[in-house]
RNA sequence: GGGCACGUAGCUCAGUCCGGAUAGAGCGUCGGACUUCUAAUCCGACGGUCGUGGGUUCAAAUCCCAUCGUGCCCGCCA
């Protein structure tokens, strides 16, 4: 992919930029000095700024060089380094030295200084940002709650994260649809029906509607597991077993009966579920609101199954004979064990799409059971369909609606080896251009256990919200800093930080504790300790009449705590890009923090309105700096604050 | 039985995907800094067999193999 970078005719002296000609000055040293070595990024690091021997750019090429030609490292070194000084060393690298073997660079601070202010300045929200000749059409599901149930701290987790994650890839480039991929759709409506039709009050649910819904969805499944464990554990007599046994199917065949007319568009059945459907969709928008994130579609599975989207891929699939029928009305794609592999990635993924090897399994033995392939049913025998052909069915959808690049679902990782599945069926099928990704995340369990939506045992998405900003107002009002009338705008803003920044302050693989209490704390790693440091630059600026332009100072009266603060606004650019390799958010919100620190530190040990020697200076490194904290935040989707 | 993820300081976690020079933060503990641009802060100290055992390599927290522990998944549910 090309850069383009905005608003420069020539590529700026940045750490980003200077890596890729290091690169490429240490490709030709290399090759001038005699050595056969193959020379790829990550032979260039990008060095603490604090170690004044390691430079700011070092590469240990030279040690792996040196095992080859059976030469000591350090000669090996030193005769790149005299190769490169031979060559020139690029605009920005002063010199060139070796230590310990290692290649070190060391960078003109003062250009590099006055380029990344300059640059921060002159791009101001778009610094750190690019723009790509050939941007990807990305569709994202995110979000994706079921309706009828209220949103808990699990959807605050997928919500946040994929908020922060669209933000990066748009940051980098890419066009980025958010579809709230809504859970509409599926027997559980048609159990809730059941329930809602049998034991429903109306009044229960004009007061509450959610929780009544919550109610009668719970009360279904504990009586549906209560049942199971009565027909198993010793039924006083086979009387009893079956009169059980009765009771539990006429309950789940009236769900599943509920559903199938839903899908064949009973008036009833439809009525019901748009008025379930809405009332969950007020409820969310409310949440959202307050969340502050958007989406760009909210298709939800219900749309695939309406506008006729599941025929067209359930045919497909018959058509190009990847899928066979099984029992009823069952229709399958078998997956065989060597499937996987790679299989998101569209110049990777190899399957094997003829169905011979499922019929000769299926000759030995007609058991589904024994047969080496997992099925993967699009269409069940009582002619329903299921989440994964709603699934194939997005799929087609954004190909020829959008022509997507890639399709990427922001799902908890416990469904990992679905999407497996649905992406082997996707390739299959013959969807072979478009990435498919999953961005998985960790599972979010309770001090006291996991949680479960069926057993009552969560926690919702407003407690959450609700006692962070509790607990942000107590503070604020401590504080006294804040005008009556703003406390609780400024709370609102603050308890969102806390929030926002736990959620993705961990990589998404990992697994959280969600400690409500230990959350909205608001000191050390937390979200509040980034807006305070952004809110201490404000201050500063407020103190001073004009800050001069970046290419009016002279780079030359910063001391090494001004530079340490100014490599950590050039490294924002890198960041993001780890971030978007990773479709984490992780690595911002971590480089955040470590950017507050290195500011916070740099306001207790220099003075800036009141400086001898680097006012100015200074003041455009504040004013650059506060600019990396709106850019980094707003990314996050957290807001800085001008006072708290 | 099979699959995936995680295991780093007392606790919560970066760093692992791309192997490099003394393994980093926060919380907690101890000590210090507010007549100063906001102390929601800063500075310092204490704290580590990077789960364990092999292997590859000049070099391993990082790659490979094995093993233990934890969580999740393996349904014609989503």
């Amino acid at each position: 992919m090309e850069l383009i970078f905005l608003g420069n005719k020539r590529p700026p002296i940045m750490l980003y930029q200077l890596r890729q000609d290091l690169i490429t000055g240490l490709r030709d040293a290399t090759a001038d000095a005699g050595y056969d070595y193959e020379i790829d990024i990550s032979d260039i690091e990008v060095e603490d700024v604090t170690d004044e021997e390691k430079g700011e750019f070092s590469s240990p090429l030279s040690f792996s060089i040196a095992a080859d030609a059976g030469e000591p490292p350090v000669a090996v070194a030193e005769s790149i380094a005299d190769a490169h000084r031979a060559n020139g060393l690029p605009d920005g690298i002063e010199t060139v030295s070796v230590e310990g073997g290692h290649i070190n660079y060391h960078a003109d601070r003062s250009a590099l200084a006055s380029e990344t202010l300059s640059v921060i300045l002159e791009e101001g929200t778009e610094y750190g940002t690019r723009t790509v000749a050939e941007s990807d059409t990305i569709l994202a599901d995110v979000s994706s709650p079921n309706i009828a149930k209220p949103l808990h701290v699990g959807h605050l987790r997928n919500t946040i994260l994929s908020d922060a994650v669209m933000n990066v890839l748009e940051a980098r480039g890419h066009d980025v649809t958010r579809d709230n991929h809504l859970g509409d759709w599926g027997v559980q409506f048609g159990n809730l029906m059941h329930e809602y039709t049998e034991f429903g009050n109306e009044s229960d649910f004009e007061s509450d509607p959610i929780e009544h819904l919550l109610d009668l969805y719970q009360q279904f499944e504990q009586r549906d597991s209560m049942l199971e464990d009565l027909e198993e554990n010793e039924p006083v007599t086979d009387r009893f077993r079956e009169s059980v046994e009765e009771e539990r199917e006429y309950h789940a065949e009236s769900g599943k009966e509920w559903f199938a007319r839903l899908e064949q568009d009973d008036e009833q059945a439809v009525d019901l579920w748009e008025t379930f459907r809405e009332v969950s969709i007020d409820r969310f928008e409310e949440t959202y609101a307050d969340l502050d994130v958007d989406f760009d579609i909210w298709m939800g599975e219900s749309f695939y199954a309406r506008e006729g989207w599941n025929d067209v891929v359930i045919e497909k699939a018959l058509e190009n004979d990847v899928a066979m029928r099984g029992d009823g009305e069952a229709v399958y794609i078998p997956i065989y064990p060597d499937d996987y592999e790679n299989v998101g990635d569209p110049n990777a993924a190899d399957v094997d799409r003829s169905l011979d090897r499922a019929r000769e399994m299926l000759e030995e033995s007609d058991d589904l059971e024994d047969a080496d392939f997992e099925p993967f049913y699009i269409v069940k025998s009582d002619g329903s369909t299921l989440y994964g052909t709603r699934d194939l069915a997005t799929i087609e959808y954004r190909l020829q609606e959008y022509d997507a690049d890639q399709s990427v679902y922001v799902v908890a990782n416990e469904q990992e080896r679905y999407f497996q599945q649905l992406f082997v069926a996707a390739r299959k099928m013959g969807y072979d251009d478009i990435k498919l990704k999953h961005i998985d995340y960790g599972l979010i369990s309770l001090p006291e256990g996991s949680m479960s939506t069926r057993k009552g045992q969560i926690i919702t998405a407003r407690e959450v919200l609700d006692r962070a900003r509790d607990r942000a107002r107590d503070i604020v009002e401590e504080k006294g800093r804040s005008a009556e009338d703003e406390i609780q705008a400024v709370a609102n803003k603050i308890a969102l930080a806390t929030v926002k920044y736990e959620m993705v302050a961990s990589k998404r693989a990992r697994d959280i504790t969600f400690d409500i209490d230990e959350s909205v704390s608001l000191e050390g790693d937390t979200g509040p300790y980034v807006q305070y440091a952004a809110t201490r630059g404000y201050s500063i600026l407020d103190g001073a009449d004009a800050v001069p332009a970046a290419d009016q100072i002279d780079p030359s009266n910063f001391n090494e705590t001004d530079v340490e603060l100014l490599y950590e606004l050039a490294r924002y650019p890198i960041v993001l890009e780890r971030c978007e390799e990773r479709y984490d958010a992780a690595p911002l919100a971590h480089y955040l923090l470590e950017l507050a620190h290195v500011f916070n530190s740099f306001y207790h040990k220099n003075q800036v309105l009141e400086a001898e020697r680097a006012r100015d200076e200074r003041l455009v490194l504040t004013e650059a700096t506060t600019q990396v904290f709106e850019n980094g935040l707003d990314l996050l989707g957290i807001d800085v604050l001008e006072q708290m």
